[in-house]
DNA sequence: ATGAAAGCGCTAACAA
DNA sequence: TTGTTAGCGCTTTCAT
């Protein structure tokens, strides 16, 4: 079943138990001779390290968890991707846990994984905010695309990446531009739109907004409906990529031309985005380098207070693509 | 730090710890009463078992990995979620891990795994056989699209897949294929292209191959050059979607028309093919089947003999899109 | 039906 | 530098 323990390595090189722990774990403090001994017996026995033995004394897990809303959205990809290489390093495992877009799913998950984990990164967590002062009471947290006075976050910087889209469609000549917004729970969606309205009052053009929308292709036919029916506007920003690619499937079938009649945004950068026709005006970022960051304020997070809980702001890059055009 | 134990539960509750623990793993023999008391005391207390305590005895820990051969490849987000909702409904932890394309990390992740897990999903793995059955001596394994004599798997249906896209482009009038093989080290690749071989002889048409390719779409450039040079071939069937869209750009660059000029198949059916021009055919098959699939394998999987491990065979879907044509 | 007590494999005092 | 020993939180005989 399970294979040999120290005491069989301790046996095998006629040490103590406690030489062979310490052979694995401060290698300093044993003699280089004893520890190569010890390390080349546990070798040829095959010995390896019970981790839940460890943990169960230790407290420490050596594993963090990323919790993501809906882990069929590609935008994770990368995210979970950087998340995984920096755990890596540090020899952590990464759990990865799918909300399914549920609050309760969330939650529970979050709960029975509570006591096994080392901490836990939020991803566009559904979460009410209390919520996730509890949580962050029990264990570590890192929000992902999402803030929280007193929880350490990693976002893209939506503000300046709003301040993009506005200024780049502006430019084109928009003077109306419709938000297609995310759901209602969505810390994102409230936050993007704020943004949005900041930015455009700045480049003196209008927003207005419609919805909510679940973020999924197949909401896209709604929500164009939903625009055109609207009316007025001559570009609209989606929520993410998945909203503004079936946006683009419904416009193509009505007959509304992109860029020429209407010009569509959408957020991520997700690789559908540049395969699609027109390929998506998008607003993206390093997600690999979010995932990378959240690990790494997780791992350093015991050390810090509640107060001063680190918000960082990746950059974001607007990626022009043929979905925004000049006015006519 | 931690919460509460089972002897905080017990004293609470005026009972032996041993009670506790009944009460949790075996309600059947406890008074309930006493049951009924005991959980109402734990969870006013905020009791939550600990897996690493638990683990350590039974050698249980109510965790499956589930390693996958390069986590960017949209073709596992199905994959994943299945293997997640089914890992979910009996209360296990699903572990995802990135091998990179790489034997070597994959190697050296599941190593350190062994000890934490009950058991492993290799995806599309990269390791050799005898590696294979080396992990499958210590630890159950269920192999996902690939299969090994002694080792369980579940691989969607591709004899019968390859027969499908066969027969599809042969109605369509082409007699000379060509297909753009994946890397060496996949099992995929191979049995793909003795599907092809042998689908091909019974439709009474040609089937060359070309490659290895690694099957990114950022390959695909050189995996259409390669096969406009090769020359002859109406219709080529690349080893996946990823390769396939990488294949579309190229073409279309090269001001070759698909499906007018050459036609083109890819494998999985992921996201992105229903959304690029044209649209590609691929074949396709329920991706979250193959995960629950595996998972169910993995947690029965104590009860079988090495011999009589099954393989199961998922059936594939054939979807039609653009990319194919009548030969003209 | 319940309690007492012995470990699971490992680490961390404390001694030597 | 190395050994001894007492647990970490839980399950599981073995008694009662």
């Amino acid at each position: 079943m399970s294979g040999p323990t120290i005491y069989d390595v301790a046996a095998a090189a006629e040490v103590a138990t406690s030489t062979v722990s310490r052979a694995f774990s401060q290698p300093g403090r044993v003699s280089a001779a004893t520890r190569d001994r010890v390390l080349a017996v546990a070798a040829e026995l095959g010995y390896r390290p019970n981790p839940h033995a460890r943990a169960l004394l230790s407290g420490k897990h050596h594993t963090v968890a990323m919790v993501v809303s809906d882990i069929t959205n590609p935008h994770y990809f990368e995210l979970i991707r950087g998340a995984e290489m920096r755990a890596r390093v540090s020899e952590y495992t990464l759990l990865l846990v799918n909300a399914e877009e549920s609050p309760r799913v969330e939650w529970e998950q979050i709960q029975r994984l509570a006591p096994a984990v080392d901490g836990f990164m939020l991803s566009a967590s559904r979460l009410p905010d209390e919520n996730l002062l509890q949580i962050a009471a029990q264990r570590p947290v890192v929000l992902v695309s999402r803030e929280l006075p007193g929880i350490a976050s990693v976002v893209l910087d939506h503000v300046e990446g709003c301040r993009q889209i506005v200024s780049h469609l502006a430019s084109l000549g928009h003077r109306d531009l419709l938000y297609l917004a995310g759901p209602r729970n969505s810390w994102m969606a409230g936050t993007r739109w704020a943004a949005l309205q900041t930015a455009a009052e700045q480049a003196g053009v209008s927003v207005r907004r419609i919805g909510p929308f679940t973020p999924k292709v197949n909401q896209g036919g709604a929500a164009a409906d939903a625009a055109l029916n609207a009316g007025g506007a001559t570009a609209l920003v989606a929520h993410n990529d998945l909203l503004a690619i079936g946006v683009l499937q419904r416009l193509a079938t009505r007959g509304v031309r992109v860029p020429d009649d209407v010009s569509v945004v959408g957020f991520d950068d997700i690789f559908a985005a540049d395969v699609c026709t027109p390929g998506l005006t998008t607003l993206g970022g390093a997600h690999v380098d979010v995932g990378r960051a959240a690990v790494e304020l997780l791992l350093t997070a015991g050390s810090r207070a509640p107060e001063d809980q680190p918000r960082v702001a990746l950059p974001t890059e607007l990626v022009l693509r043929g979905s925004t055009g000049a006015t006519t």
